[in-house]
DNA sequence: GTTGTCATGAAAAGAATTTTTCAGAGTGCG
DNA sequence: CGCACTCTGAAAAATTCTTTTCATGACAAC
């Protein structure tokens, strides 16, 4: 068949001298602003040529294809082939790794996982998320799961550093109760939850919504139910070429927060550093002498 | 209107908390090659997502479209924009944020990072390092820094699912010399030590080499110093736009062992997941119980 | 002037799509 | 365990789209 390897516009411009007045007409209204402007229904594209319905659908025939549908069936693949990624496959990494060794396999996926969860995050999102976490007046919670636990010590630990007021929830769901009696409204409470969920997080955040405070979420694409209570939520891409789920992504957008948050408030951050050098100095001599 | 300035991308996202099951499902077909996937009829989106044409016209209704119809017009409008416009289609995942954004050279940043460690790494390396900790006869024992503490509890984490005999030394160096006396003869000590190196970390590696055991290290492209004393190293690029380094690629490295080791002993490590899965029950029960 | 051919669109018929209704399945909660 | 609730898709209803039919008018040939 013609039309298989050409292009709509190939076979329109191909056909052109056979056509009619008003199918020429529709022609060129086709082609200008090509091919988006065939994306709508038979009566839209009529409408907007000055032309009938019939005329479409006589045309259409003339250029070889079925029906109208068969004609917009193409039309819509040549926009996705126009739209998909030209950047499609990168080049290979590690040049001396086979393609199939896990590390590439790896690398595939995760560098898929942040491009799509990229596309996903607001930067108004990030955005606001950063100037909460570095208003000093609010007091910041963390919290993790079994596996997510490390990702919440891993941001506690730089937050702990840039400003004052942060606070690492236990791993033990048994004391969180006290912790949420410490809370006032405006304090903000960042939770880790990737599947499979944990039922206390979801009791913790109501908790934490009913004392006042703003509720941030890091969890996967399938959205943990804490999210439903939260003011800003990070959905990442977490599947890997592996039994387990990838954690690289939200570590990821766990240290661009952190950059963004230091860098709003440098000045205030560059002291606190000087003092925490001199402690750890102070700290080693202890050692020495003791 | 809300709908107005908004990608119909942003929206999707903006709601997806709210969205049920199917409509999340449906969600992601949506966003996955998106937004050719929007193109074709209701039907059509309906069965790529496996759900019912019904849950379609809920969840567009439910994104604050007037119906499908209306729905489709805004996708229509974006494709035309993303068409019309060549620097929008360029790079998709820059596309939602402004080139200059944090989460954009950031990205940017880990692309290198991560291109540049994996054809730094030796396969062969990976495989024997993979190996060594598959090995069950040999104790694992894992310690990290001040920051690199969460990465050592991640590890940490993963292995102990997978396998018995394994151990996290105490964030507190007072206590290391009691793990170092039950170190026997081949065990695995793994460190995590980037800049800036922690000195009790040579101390600890001298001592468990004079107890026989081997030592894997996780450091920067500048090299701990205990690395001199390691049996395997891994350097990894952690450089980042930020005034802190990035642990990004080194949690990479970490999770493609997870998967390596977990692959090479798979029938084994499936029965503990499931004992695993039994213990987790048990304790949701006690709670409830209790 | 008549006749035949062709192009064109109005309108009807036919075929789909979209929306609504409704009942069953599942879930959470007391 | 039972109740209330939400979610979901099958099926019907409503709507819109696509195709066909057909009447009209333009034009060329005789």
């Amino acid at each position: 068949m013609t039309v298989a390897s050409k292009t709509v516009s190939d076979v329109i411009h191909s056909h052109f001298g056979a056509l009619t007045r008003a199918e020429k007409q529709l022609a060129e209204s086709l082609l200008d602003n090509y091919p988006v402007s065939g994306l709508g229904s038979i009566t839209t594209i009529a409408e907007n040529a000055g032309v009938s319905t019939p005329t479409v659908v006589r045309m259409v025939q003339k250029l070889g294809f079925k029906g109208y549908p068969d004609f917009q069936a193409h039309l819509h693949q040549e926009v996705e082939a126009t739209i998909s990624n030209p950047i499609a496959k990168h080049d290979r990494w590690a040049s001396n790794a086979p393609g199939t060794h896990i590390l590439n396999r790896f690398a595939d996926a995760i560098i898929g996982n942040l491009r799509q969860t990229l596309t996903g995050v607001d930067t108004a999102t990030f955005d606001s998320v950063a100037s909460l976490l570095s208003d000093r007046k609010r007091g910041l919670y963390f919290v993790g799961g079994r596996i997510t636990g490390a990702l919440a010590e891993y941001f506690f630990t730089h937050m702990q550093v840039i400003r004052p007021n942060t606070t690492l929830l236990s791993a033990n769901s048994s004391g969180w109760p006290q912790y949420v009696l410490n809370m006032s409204a405006g304090d903000v409470l960042i939770i880790f939850d990737i599947r499979r969920y944990e039922q206390e997080l979801v009791s913790l955040a109501t908790a934490a919504r009913n004392s006042g405070a703003e509720i941030i979420v890091f969890t996967d694409q399938w959205a943990s139910p804490t999210a439903k209570l939260a003011r800003h939520t990070f959905r990442v891409q977490i599947e890997a070429p592996s039994a387990w789920d990838s954690s690289v992504v939200t570590l990821f957008i766990v240290e661009a927060l952190i950059e963004a948050i230091q860098n709003s408030t440098w000045d205030e951050t560059k002291e606190r550093m000087k003092t925490l050098e001199g402690l750890f100095e102070q700290t080693r001599l202890f050692r020495k002498l003791g």
